[in-house]
DNA sequence: TCGTTTAGTTGAACTTGTTCAACTATTTTC
DNA sequence: GAAAATAGTTGAACAAGTTCAACTAAACGA
């Protein structure tokens, strides 16, 4: 019962025994999500953290406005969730949307406990897991004050041509932080040159 | 040789026995840095984790064009460090300079992971530590992407006072994501209103 | 304390990105 | 397979933010 993509993902350098690769992935539950399902709407709370085994997902934020803000696209081999409201029982902010039919594996926040408690490896993988992480979003907030937005989409292309593939404009323009009006010129601009 | 500072911080749950404080703090040593000087610099590994006991730092990276991107600001009971440095041992993208005589207590990386064997509540307390960072940094970039530079300098000064209070326009600016000329036409706007 | 560097201010011209509206193309649904 | 909804395109007017340059104010170093 071992999944190996899992495993893959969160113990890249084999520190688990088998023993406890087949308790760590039994903690988690397989979920098959149709497209355009919501897998968490904002006022739930996240009483899971998600491993995606295919398919993508959205997470998003809506503003005041009505306004879409997308923080992350989770396609097949990322973690999803609302880590602030799972962490504090609080109701999410974040929307969580299948693009696609999708398959994800699902650990609740009281599995996740007794993980840790029961393999205290599992403790330091996941803290790796969240220091890469930050090491992402720091990136990302100075190419959003760094770059222009047509450089921004280039770069997003280019770094995750699969997910971006997937996407309508609409949703590529509100990872980049723009108007889905201004990503057609964009978009027609880099056609011309 | 408890340093209440720091444990209150890492360990707002109070899990840590006395002994294992005593153990935790002892892995820290102090250090006064003056006024502009680098705690780290560009191209230097990271060698250590730090928090701030007193003074303040900037966390900023500098691009091709010259132009300084502040990442955040870390003052009194801030941690402070370049987390993809530190972990995989290569050079630093980051600078990280005193803004003002600041007193920091430092962990060398050895003594990290001497520190997560030998108190495993510890390798716990900063993956929470790190689960609320990402929390922020999320937080960070919806509002970068759905207010206006106004809004973001109201929002900053508000939640920040103490820190924004030290600082010169240009460096607020530099963690806004505008110029410093930019900065000081919204001040002006600001007072007339 | 004077001279020099650094920081803040202001205005004018400019660039980037937004808004709104009208249109076309594509998907979805029944 | 038609109707309806959703997505993408384009243009014109506009707003937000930048650039550059010239100036003033403040801080710093010898």
């Amino acid at each position: 019962m071992i999944n190996d993509l899992l495993i893959e993902n969160i113990d890249e350098d084999g520190q688990f025994s088998k023993t406890q690769q087949e308790e760590f992935c039994a903690y988690f539950q397989q979920k098959t999500i149709t497209k355009k399902t919501f897998l968490l709407e904002q006022g739930e709370v996240c009483k899971w953290e998600g491993f995606v085994l295919d398919g993508c997902f959205r997470i998003f934020t809506i503003d005041k406005n009505g306004n879409e803000n997308t923080l992350y696209f989770a396609a097949k081999n990322w973690w999803l969730m609302d880590i602030d409201s799972f962490m504090n029982h609080k109701p999410s902010d974040l929307n969580i949307q299948a693009l696609e039919d999708s398959k994800v594996l699902l650990i609740s926040q009281k599995d996740k406990l007794t993980l840790y408690e029961s393999i205290p490896i599992a403790e330091k993988l996941f803290r790796v897991m969240f220091q890469k992480s930050i090491v992402a979003w720091q990136r990302r907030l100075v190419r959003n004050h760094s770059l222009t937005a047509k450089e921004r989409y280039a770069h997003f292309i280019g770094s995750y041509p699969e997910i971006a593939s997937k996407l309508t404009d609409r949703q590529t323009s509100s990872y980049l932080g723009i108007t889905h009006e201004f990503l057609s010129k964009i978009k027609k601009q880099l056609q011309i040159q």
